[in-house]
Order: structure tokens, then C-alpha cells, then sequence
RNA sequence: GGCGGAGUAGCUCAGUCGGUAGAGCAGCGGAAUCAUAAUCCGCGUGUCGGGGGUUCGAGUCCCUUCUCCGCUACCA
């Protein structure tokens, strides 16, 4: 059993502004992966956060006249608030402001520089402070006097500073045998070959720290300097072990499982990270991966083009479970999604409403006012209910190689080919014509329903952590019951259901959205 | 410029070792009435981006070409 542990962690977000739907999505998404594996029985740490220094923070802040810090005790919060409001279970949610990432951070560079992999030296250069990043000399260009980045279109300015640097570069074979030995390392398979190429073009050592701003982590025995952006945010990983405290309650979690994040950041967890946790003699993590963007009818969130849309505002309209579950199913996880008003409530209503919340309603009701609100106690099972249990009794080992690769949206798949197959059941069995000419084999398909509602109900925890307990409830399904574990026992006759009740309500328009 | 990926039914996409093109959604028709106007059944003649080639036979292999996307590099 403990050996059956599993550490997964989200990016932590830059609370330079409110939190949008990709910061919603990756957590959201992260806490289906984190719910499946504690019900399938492992010890799960899940973690998020906000990464809360670095020179745009700052800036912010000064524009706002204020502190940085005060500026991120206010932002925090609202992104601790998205996570709940989200219904995710993170075990622990970590600000890279907190004294134990500091801790954690300077122990790391500690070894680092032990390991002789940092050394000072001096870089100068064209700086975004937009972009975090340098550029070359032809990275950029002039417009009206001032330069650009021809990149991305941010401003940049001359910089020349005195930097610690980090010997990436001698690590490129290390890496390139890490991804060899370890496929699996990064997730899809199209980011790891744009990392196998990127690490085979050649690495170049790292600037890892910085002195023309003072709002982050300072580098140890250096006034002055404070850590670059990367080596103080992915680091909250360790952080949140208690690391270098091998005594520490979560020491035991690293190395982490699965590192969800987004595929603009795949580099620096797939490239940097592994390279400094080899210097500072760590154990690697087993898996990056990053997911893809979501689009709003095809088009990037903006506020120039007036489509953005808030987190908070589509649990509003829409429930949380719902919008849980439209984000999972509909976007195969690691590749852009679309989502729109039309394609969200066409999911709510025929896959929650119609599919398994009808089914549910009409199964429950008929037992309600025919079984005197219990359970019926089965009778042979003919073929036709032989099939359709086995059909439930096969999704959880498809939905666990699912999940073994991230794909959310295939064990979703799974799982509702086999509520459309119960459909057909309840068709083809007709229980309410059973009414008076068979009630014992109409009580046998009301129980063999009952049970595959049961099945839906434990699978479908992970993705729907408020409407699957509620269905569970209606099946009078206790609370140790609900595991994966107990998918493989029978719901028993005879126990008495509380009246049914609509879990998945129809989302109906009104007439002033339209 | 280099590397990689993708172009298949109105929409989103599956198509394993080459053997007469599939699913879901939407649409049309029918059945049923237990149920959240839900469910079930039936209905698809698609230049599989274009062109050429290999083969008895190619969406599936090879060459070429067009378009889109990602990563990356960049010319004195």
C-alpha cells in the first residue's frame, strides 16, 4: 500500500490578473486525473499554486502604487477561490511567496552550486520584460524608435548584468538519455519530439539569475541577485514535499507521478527541470504533460475581441459538474478545444440530461412506484442482462489505460458508449410492459438498471464530484461503497432508495439569451 | 529555411498488418409512452486536399504539389 502513492501537481498560475478559463481548465482537468487515481485506491498528493514573483508582478504593483506584495495577497485568493469554486481536491495549494519555497529554493541552488553546475558570469542583451526572455540581435526590430521583439511584438529594453549561470549545456547528453530510457517521460507524443529536437539542436547554458529587480528569491551569498523565474517556480514542486526535510510528513511523495501543463511551458519542465534535479542528485519526475489551448468559437480569449468569459461565470450559468464535464469530454486532453454556448448545452442535454439522467429518472421511478421503493431482489439473469453488466463491468480497466496517458476523454467515451447500451437495454426490456404480465422479470431489469446506474455512478466521481454522489445517493450507495474497489460487487436488493430526484437538470434557454 | 503533425460525411473525428469507406452530433421518417418534449428503430452515391506511381487491389506504401498548424533556425 505504500508503495500505491501518486503525486501530481498542476503549473502554478501567475496571478498577474484574474483567473481565466486556461487556468480553470488545467486544474480542473488535473483534479479528474487526481479523483481517479484516489478512488482506484492510491495515496494521492495533488498540488496547485501561484507563482507570485518576477518583474511583471512588480511592475504591476508600482503601477497600481503598492507593494508586490500587496498586490499578490489580494490575487492569491481569488485564484484559491477558482480552485474551490471548481470543486477540485488539491491537497495543498503553494504560493511561491511562502517561506517553505524559499527554503526549498535556496537548498536546491545549495546543490547546485555544489555540484559545480553554477558559475557567475555576465549577460547582456535585449530583455522583454513581457517575455521573461532575451533576444538576439536580429530577434528584434525598430519601430518608431523603439526596439521590439520581431517574436512576439513586446518591447524590449538594453540590459547588461552580472548572472549566474547554469551549466545546461553539459547536461544535453544526460537529457537525451532520459528521454530514451524514459518514453513515457513527455506527454504527447508531438511534444516530445519537438523536445527530443530542440535538446539534439544543441543546449546552451542558462542565466538563472537576475539584478535588475529585486521582487523574488534571493540567490545565497549573493546581494543582489535574485533567482531566475524557472528555477524559483518549477521548484514549487519539491517545496511542497518538505524537501530537503527527508523527515517531512510528504517527503515521501517525490519524485511526482505527472506534471500537467500547459504546451507552451513543456520545455521548461520537460528540458530545465530534469536538469537541475540531475545536478542537484534527485529523483526525476516520471511524467510531464502538456495539454492543449482552449478557444472560444475558434478564436483566443481577448478582451479586444470582447469574448472573455470567466471561470465563475460558466459554473454560474452553466453548473460546476457541467462544465466539468463538457471540458473533459469534449476536448481530448492534450490537443486545442473548442467551446461555445451551443456545443456546451448540447452535452449538458444529451449526454447528462437525456442519456444518464433520464435513464436514471425514468429506472428510478418505475421501482419507486412499483417496487415499493426498494431494490428488487433479481431473478435469473437472462443473457440480454448477462451482456449489458459485463459491458459496465469492462469500462474501468479501459478507463484506467485512459488515464495511464491523460486521455480524459476516451474513459469518458467508455463510460457513455455504455450508458447509450443501457439505453437500448431498458428499451429492448420494456420494463413497464412487464408490469402485470411478469413483475418479477420486470424487478429483474429494474435491478439489473439499477445497478449499471450504480456503475455510472462510481465512474463517473472523478470527473463529477457533485451530481455522481448524488446519484449514488438515490441508489442508497454508502459511503465506503463508492471506490473503485466496490465497482465489482453487486448492488443488493432489498435496501430502500429515497424517492427519486432530476440529477442532471436540462439546461433550457430563457427567452432573454437567446 | 529545417524538423514534425494534419488535411476523410453539414460539424467533431475513428480508420489496426494495403482488400468493396465508419462513429458520435445535427437532419429526415417511424415506434413506444416507464421517463427530464426524454428513449428506441431505420435512413449517408462522401472527388478519403490535388496530381502521378507501385500493386490483382491504396484513405492506408512511394514521389510530387497545395493548404493549415506546431517546434526550431535564420542569411553576409
Amino acid at each position: 500500500m505504500a508503495d500505491k502513492q501518486f503525486y501530481i501537481t498542476t503549473a502554478i498560475s501567475y496571478p498577474n490578473g484574474a483567473p481565466h478559463i486556461g487556468h480553470a481548465y488545467e486544474v480542473l482537468a488535473t483534479d479528474a486525473l487526481a479523483r481517479f487515481k484516489r478512488l482506484d485506491g492510491f495515496d494521492v498528493m495533488f498540488l496547485t499554486g501561484t507563482d507570485e514573483h518576477g518583474q511583471k508582478i512588480q511592475q504591476t504593483a508600482a503601477r497600481q502604487n503598492r507593494t508586490a506584495r500587496e498586490l499578490v495577497d489580494e490575487m492569491a485568493p481569488l485564484f484559491q477561490e477558482m480552485v474551490r469554486s471548481l470543486g477540485c481536491s488539491n491537497d495543498d495549494f503553494i504560493r511561491t511567496t511562502e517561506p517553505r519555497h524559499y527554503a526549498t529554493v535556496q537548498a536546491l541552488w545549495k546543490r547546485m552550486e555544489a555540484a559545480g553546475d553554477i558559475y557567475l558570469s555576465k549577460y547582456a542583451g535585449w530583455y522583454s520584460v513581457r517575455d521573461e526572455a532575451y533576444y538576439a540581435e536580429d530577434e528584434i526590430e525598430d519601430r518608431e524608435g523603439k526596439k521590439y521583439s520581431t517574436k512576439t511584438g513586446t518591447p524590449v529594453e538594453w540590459v547588461e548584468e552580472e548572472s549566474y549561470f547554469f551549466k545546461l549545456a553539459s547536461y544535453q547528453e544526460k537529457l537525451l538519455a532520459l528521454y530514451e530510457s524514459q518514453p513515457d517521460f513527455i506527454g504527447p507524443n508531438e511534444r516530445r519530439n519537438e523536445i527530443l529536437s530542440f535538446v539534439k539542436g544543441g543546449l546552451q547554458d542558462l542565466s538563472i539569475s537576475r539584478t535588475t529587480f529585486d521582487w523574488g528569491i534571493p540567490v545565497p551569498d549573493a546581494p543582489g541577485h535574485i533567482m531566475y523565474v524557472w528555477v524559483d517556480a518549477l521548484t514549487n514542486y519539491l517545496s511542497a514535499t518538505g524537501w530537503p526535510d527527508a523527515g517531512a510528513s510528504r517527503a515521501k511523495y517525490w519524485p511526482a507521478d505527472l506534471h500537467v501543463i500547459g504546451k507552451d511551458i513543456v520545455r521548461f519542465h520537460a528540458v530545465y527541470w530534469p536538469a537541475f534535479l540531475m545536478s542537484a542528485g534527485l529523483p526525476l519526475p516520471k511524467r510531464v504533460y502538456g495539454h492543449g489551448f482552449l478557444f472560444n468559437r475558434g478564436e483566443k480569449m481577448s478582451k479586444s475581441v470582447g469574448n472573455v468569459i470567466s471561470p465563475a461565470s460558466l459554473i454560474e450559468t452553466y453548473g460546476v459538474d457541467q462544465v466539468r464535464y463538457f471540458f473533459l469530454r469534449e476536448v481530448p486532453f492534450g490537443q486545442d478545444g473548442n467551446y461555445s454556448h451551443e456545443a456546451i448545452i448540447n452535452r449538458i442535454n444529451a449526454d447528462l440530461a437525456n442519456d444518464l439522467g433520464n435513464l436514471a429518472q425514468r429506472s428510478l421511478s418505475m421501482i419507486n412506484k412499483n417496487c415499493e421503493g426498494r431494490v428488487p431482489v433479481p431473478g435469473a439473469f437472462t443473457p440480454e442482462d448477462h451482456e449489458i453488466l459485463a459491458a459496465a463491468d469492462a469500462i474501468l480497466a479501459e478507463a484506467r489505460s485512459h488515464h495511464d496517458v491523460q486521455a480524459i476523454n476516451k474513459a469518458l467515451d467508455a463510460i457513455w458508449r455504455v450508458v447509450a447500451d443501457a439505453n437500448r437495454y431498458f428499451a429492448a426490456q420494456a420494463p413497464w410492459g412487464l408490469k402485470k404480465t411478469d413483475p418479477e422479470r420486470m424487478g429483474t431489469v429494474l435491478y439489473v438498471t439499477a445497478e449499471l446506474l450504480r456503475q455510472f455512478g462510481i465512474l463517473t466521481q472523478p470527473y463529477m464530484p457533485t451530481a455522481a454522489p448524488k446519484l449514488l445517493d438515490l441508489l442508497s450507495i454508502p459511503a465506503d461503497q463508492r471506490s473503485f474497489a466496490s465497482l465489482a460487487k453487486r448492488l443488493s436488493g432489498g435496501v430502500e432508495l429515497p424517492p427519486p430526484a432530476p440529477v442532471f437538470p436540462r439546461y433550457v434557454e430563457t427567452e432573454a439569451e437567446g
